[in-house]
RNA sequence: UGGAGGAGGCGGGUGUCCGCUGUUCGUCAAUGCGAAUAGAGGAAAGUCCGGACUCCAGACAGGCUGCAUGCCGGGUAACGCCCGGCCGCGGUAACGCGAGGGAAAGUGCCACAGAGAGUAGACCGCCUUCGUCUUUGGGCGGAGGUAAGGGUGAAAGGGUGCGGUAAGAGCGCACCGCUUCGCCGGUGACGGUGGAGGCACGGUAAACCCCAUGCGGAGCAAGGCCAAAUAGGGAAACCGAGGGUCGCCUGUCCUCGCCUUUCGUUUUUGGCGGGAGAGGUUUCCGGGUCGGCUGCUCGAGCCCGCCGGUAACGGCGGGCCAAGAUGAAUGGACGCCGCCCUUCGGGGUACAGGAUCCGGCUUAUAGCCUCCUUCAACCG
């Protein structure tokens, strides 16, 4: 978390910028994930951590299993989210496609977009600290960005509340 | 200009924001951060052939079995691939297609129809002759000769024509086909040509089979190296009890043998030493799981030029380094442009994603471009 006090303060304002216009673009329903600028410092820990690098992603095969036996499990119109609490402190994404959605390059689109879903979206996961398997149903690669990330953050909130719950 | 055939190429472009993987450099405690740079295809696909590479087995090699290939010559590391040619078939042509060896080594199969289907055969016919009847046209019956015509069939034991004959028949002749023997051309497949034979030899080998040639098996999850935890194996050193009763202390009981006043891991009533049993701790060794590293990308490499070759391809010279991921990067979102369709709202923009690497084949592919050839029409 040291890194994000390096960043100039200038690039963190375009970037605050393009988020506020993105999030209008596709404010057409309460799922959207939506912030007020006003929240400074919490803001800022939002709009930085961007990043997906390798150890936020999980990699054995284990860790999927465990997963799916142990962790909660929302099914929706084009993923399915299974969350489990992790170990580590971060939250960590693993994607599974079946050869039922497609070839190889449908496949491959779906993981992708499925990435810039968490990439784009980490700050509704900020504080579960879980890992998260989505397994990718049919129509995922060709669905509409926004209806998409609705059906992701919709997961997402159906998520915590289970968590809450228990 | 239009139709057709062949060869080859492309298969989106661009902008903004946010990212991913490798390498190099800088910084650093750091796998972190920053910068630069590179980052999917013509099929990356199917995994159908051929190799390189690795391990196993064996070792001159050969045979059996199985599989594959199958006109000729050339190319290649090799091939079932490619190039050139031959033959057959299709097309007016350009050109395309062909598992294209052997059916006189053997076995099998060829339904139905038909008189007869492989040592042929005689239903209707045709012809001769005898008998008989007669309204003199011929009819009926017997004996024989035939295979031209009809009919059946996928196929009827060479074809067409002329001669010949009672009618016919390779019975004879010409041409074509076939078989066979020469000669000429060609490296060869084969082609051309001359003679002889009077015709025997149906098809099917993606039916068994025969002949020739080739093939040891498994695969990068190959193979090599490092190696946590736990259990277990081996070795060494050190420590000294263990169990029951119990919250704790004291006391007591049980558990090996020998010896008897010195020694000490403990086990005694007290003491000693040998044997035996048992536990704990630490260290090392070997095997080795999770995991990590390697193999891993400079290669039968790509580009340009010249030379040889009809070509596939080869030779020489120069230049270049161009993915190396591993739950698997090379992107996501939003615009603009191009192209196609449109009901003018808009919609669509192919097939498709490396997984050790090469050479091929096959299959999928919206649309576009270039060149050559051929046919038809028109103009000159």
């Amino acid at each position: 978390m040291n890194h994000e006090k390096n960043i100039p303060a200038k690039q963190q304002a375009a970037q605050e910028k393009t988020r506020f216009q993105g999030s209008h673009a596709f404010s057409d329903g309460a799922e959207s994930f939506e912030f007020s600028a006003e929240e400074g410092a919490q803001t800022r820990q939002r709009l930085t951590n961007r990043r997906l690098t390798r150890k936020q992603r999980l990699q054995r095969r284990a860790d999927f299993q465990l997963t799916y036996r142990e962790g909660e499990r929302v099914i929706g119109r084009y993923l399915v989210l299974f969350a489990r609490p992790s170990v580590l402190g971060c939250c960590r994404l693993g994607i599974t496609a079946s050869r039922k959605v497609g070839s190889a390059v449908v496949r491959t689109r779906c993981r992708r977009r499925i990435r810039e879903l968490f990439r784009l979206n980490s700050e509704a996961l900020s504080g579960l600290g879980v890992d998260l398997v989505v397994n990718v149903r049919r129509g995922c690669e060709s669905v509409p960005w926004p209806e998409l990330q609705g059906d992701y953050l919709a997961g997402l909130k159906r998520l915590r509340r289970a968590a809450r719950i228990e």
